[in-house]
DNA sequence: CGCTGAATTGACGGACATCAAGATGTGTGG
DNA sequence: CCACACATCTTGATGTCCGTCAATTCAGCG
């Protein structure tokens, strides 16, 4: 990795650590960026500040969010290993991001990628596409947003099984509060929601962070 | 119909006043599209067309939209004057798009504007920052999708506001059943709260399509 | 263990959808 | 210019989904 001037993203608390096994990373800010550790919950950069940095997900999660002045919070994405997040239409970011879980995360300097898309046209395709797929996933989420708990709630599912893993055994590393202020609903309806997709034999409960799809179609039916 | 390195902000051109011939167009597709008109409901591109067209808005208003099986309507954006749509994740829409009234449009082939863009590091600048702004709206979008019907009447009534033109009377060009259908709810509760924002004196209805805001911080405070 | 935060479950009320009717506006043809 | 038709908008009555408040259970960890 190539550590320049040691980027410092505005939140620390710790910093880059030394690394047991780091997953490699890959895309296009491999090579510009430098690793960083979060642990769960901690800020990674808060709404407001300079958009300085890009960041990509080696390990862990990683949500961002806007807080409503009447102290709800909306999360608009979810980030997992491989995802990139941090891209932002002006030079301040409009949303704050924290580690759900303990997460290691590429940095990288957004003037230092910038520049180099200048000159190298498949990098600035590559931030165009990223770009573009950004959208078409806030548009997704949107669209769960009319749609009624049971259907929020499948479509949260169907969509963390894609992401997650191919299996049909998914595992949630962000909480129930996480996952309402998601899918704006209460803790309680999602729970709730989750306990009735149980007695209907949709899914299973290994542990409550730990989902079985046992029956896909009718999560997909539902989410129609 | 040179339009140089015009700078890609909303050209908020258009008054309550219709311009007779063609206007002209600025922005990135000036001078490589084609201009086209469109009738009220007309439809422009459909859902899962091949998306191989770039569209800005000379006059009128544009909807896109989804729709969802349950027989429910989705706007996902409504676009004015100097405003671009038609921008796309992949090689297909993954929205529809409907002239809301009769509109002018420029069509410029997306492969055009790309091959542009591939030497002219300025156009492909403005796309990029023009997809960011995209993608910001529609984040903020999604957050009032969450709020009280009477916080997403209002939000939409400041959002009008300031798009249409500076002045504190807005004019909708589109049905209660548009502004229902962008909200996620339904006309009579759209209607519902207009009555109720007449009757407290925040706003005052000239018709039911123009509306005065005569009190813009009351408006703002439930916004928030 | 006992403590603490997370998740579940229950009772109840309110905001918004639904169903239905009436009012207003707009275009068309005689 | 009026009259009729039709779309759009408004208003009312009723139902329901989900939020709120509260209690209980469960899981992790010293």
């Amino acid at each position: 990795m190539l550590a320049t001037s040691a980027p410092l993203a505005p939140a620390y608390g710790r910093t880059s650590a030394p690394v047991r096994s780091i997953a490699l990373p890959k895309g296009p800010l491999a090579m510009i960026g430098a690793p960083m550790r979060f642990a769960r919950n901690e800020e990674i950069y808060g709404e407001d500040e300079p958009a300085d940095y890009l960041y990509q997900v080696i390990t862990g999660t990683v949500r961002t969010f806007k807080m409503l002045d009447d102290g709800r919070r909306q999360i608009s994405g979810f980030y997992l290993p491989g995802d990139i997040f941090g891209v932002e239409a002006g030079d301040v970011h409009c949303a704050s991001a924290e580690a759900v879980s303990d997460a290691q995360v590429v940095v990288a300097k957004r003037s230092a990628v910038l520049a180099r898309a200048e000159h190298e046209t498949d990098l600035a395709r590559q931030l165009w596409s990223l770009t573009t797929r950004e959208l078409q996933r806030v548009q997704q989420h949107a669209l769960i947003l009319i749609k009624s708990a049971e259907q929020r709630v499948a479509g949260f599912l169907l969509e963390m099984a894609t992401r997650n893993a191919r299996t049909s055994s998914v595992d949630l590393t962000m909480s129930r509060q996480d996952i309402a202020d998601y899918l704006g609903l209460t803790i309680e309806t999602v729970s709730r929601t989750f306990t009735q997709f149980v007695q209907s034999g949709t899914i299973a409960l290994q542990t409550s962070r730990r989902v079985d799809l046992r029956n896909r179609a009718e999560l997909a039916r539902l989410n129609a």
